[in-house]
DNA sequence: CTGAAAGCGCTTACAG
DNA sequence: CTGAAAGCGCTTACAG
């Protein structure tokens, strides 16, 4: 705790020999002031490095200045470039930003429409009637890679997950002729997951591969748990020629899990991800994937969320393109 | 912006039949309460959701209630555990955690002292006269893997660097009987690079391996920067049969380009790095490098933070071990 | 145990 | 163009 107190505008005010209201709309060019009267405050503020108090004017602006997060947890490899697409379109655009990690449940959020001007969701971190009491507040608010529910139509953004997945599909059966794929699913209140699963489906559908529903298991878009899913699948004895593991993280996993029981990969079983995650390209072998222009996702959300505070006007939703990056995992360049 | 105003301690009071100055004493535990009169209050509280406005609290009591965590970029596998460690720290001490990248060298930092209680800066990112400013004015603040300029002894945290090099070298040199070791420095700003440096220095020293100054480089700490680093080294027909790449990251990099030149990891060249991040046992091969209990480093700062904020003791410095990890990049288990 | 009053550091009508 | 005053929503001595 600081025990040299801060100076005021009151001191500046007097320093400058004029009052308090002037200082503050030199600093906020908030009315015409005298050039002379000016250069004296400026002069003061300098002299004293005086940077206005933010609860203070917090208080009476009722703005924040900030800009909160709001994600389960910070983990995966998603996260960092995610985070750094917010943290960018937050800077820009003058805010601060908040990091609420709803780790463990804890409840923190209740605060969030207090201490923040606008907040950007992530799939579950915040559950749907906290959304609609923030809408019907009329806070603002962008989720990212999820609808919002009926009652709430806030704007969205996320990816071409559908699309990304089929295309995938679509290079797996037609150029590494694999008919047995897996499908590892993520999170159950991931959307992505869902329309990953539903491109795999149509891509199966599309070339009269039917459907086998023990393929399909829930793999967490989590190394670990991808793991150990494959792990039991492989001990099942279940018979398929490649995975699709749901996300870049699975993928890793599943790879390891399939080295370790001696299916050599791409040759034996064909591994695909998605996301395009740094690390993708460095694994081995190089993983074939989709490209989710994870970065940009933040900065669009951001975008968004600083229109929604500042005019009110908004889009509905934004949907970035996705694009196939075929690395060695999938059976192509080796 | 929220449309219908929040409701204010005033409208509580008034519902429960008393005071401000109940309701306040009631919220914060801060003076004996009837029983009786508590019960209403907590009635009245709970009927309007009541939460008191931050800034309003903040102006009266100084304190923001944030820990502010300045780091210069948002980027590396080092980053995510970082933050979830001093995420998890923060949120169980009870504060909120802002994030500042001063990417750009944008000086937001300005007011960090007026927005939050105290902050963990990582190198790079707040330049020293900035450091003793604040420590002039008695403000909390903890160091990440940097020592603290002499004119304001912040307390610091940071890993073994130095033994961990030098475990790492010594398995280089007396397992795999590797002599001519490339070792990628960091950005000048890091210690972590320079303590590194001696390990690796001291290790040489210690088989009697003559150092040779044409085979240190700059690495960056990054995978692009590694990259292009050992690039120019191949193509300037340096003679080597190892890398030490400062970090995991730039590891990544440097096994990247030496495939790319035909030179086979780890039969003609070994690699190793540093700090052990999640992809690193992905990578192919899979990494020899030392673990740096990075997400603990997080915790342990902010622990030692609050500490700082609360009662003004503390700690001068943070020494976290770090450990040999051993996989294949080396040579080993082939 | 409880209330009235002052005050935290700003901004913003309202006068002039 | 500028100042005096009120007020943002709390907390905290000060009385009682």
């Amino acid at each position: 705790m600081p025990k040299r107190r801060p100076v005021t505008i009151i001191e500046v005010a007097r320093r400058a020999g004029v009052s308090p209201s002037t200082v503050s709309r030199v600093m906020n060019g908030t009315a015409p002031v005298v050039p002379e009267t000016e250069q004296r405050v400026r002069a003061a503020i300098a002299e004293f490095n005086f940077s206005p108090h933010p609860a203070a004017r917090q208080l009476v602006t009722q703005r924040t200045n900030m800009i909160g997060v709001m994600l389960p947890e910070i983990s995966g490899a998603f996260f960092q470039p995610m985070l750094k697409g917010i943290e960018a379109g937050v800077r820009e655009a003058g805010f601060d930003l908040l990091i609420y990690s709803t780790q463990n449940g804890r409840a923190t959020r209740q605060q969030g429409e207090h201490i923040t001007d606008g907040l950007i969701i992530f799939p579950g971190s915040v559950d749907d009637t906290e959304l609609v009491r923030l809408y019907q507040m009329d806070f603002p608010v962008v989720l990212l890679h999820k609808t919002p529910p009926f009652e709430s139509p806030y704007p969205f953004v996320t990816v071409e997950n559908k699309s990304g997945a089929e295309m995938l599909i679509n290079h797996l059966i037609e150029v590494h002729h694999r008919r047995r794929i897996i499908y590892l699913r993520g999170p159950a209140s991931h959307e992505d997951s869902l329309w990953r699963e539903r491109g795999y489906l149509e891509a199966l559908e599309n070339h009269g591969i039917p459907f086998d529903s023990s393929l399909v298991a829930d793999g967490g878009f989590d190394e670990i748990e991808a793991f150990s899913m494959l792990e039991s699948m492989l001990a099942a004895g279940l018979d398929f020629d490649a995975v699709f593991a749901g996300d870049d993280d699975a993928a890793a996993g599943v790879i390891l899990a399939l080295r370790q029981a001696g299916r050599e990969v791409p040759r034996d079983v064909s591994v695909v991800g998605f996301d395009d995650v740094p690390f993708s390209r460095f694994i081995n072998p190089p993983l074939t994937t989709v490209r989710a222009p994870i970065e940009q996702v933040g900065r669009e959300a951001v975008r968004i969320l600083v229109k929604l505070i500042q005019n009110n006007s908004f889009v509905q939703a934004i949907l970035l393109p996705t694009e196939l990056v075929i690395r060695q995992s999938c059976g192509c360049g080796e």
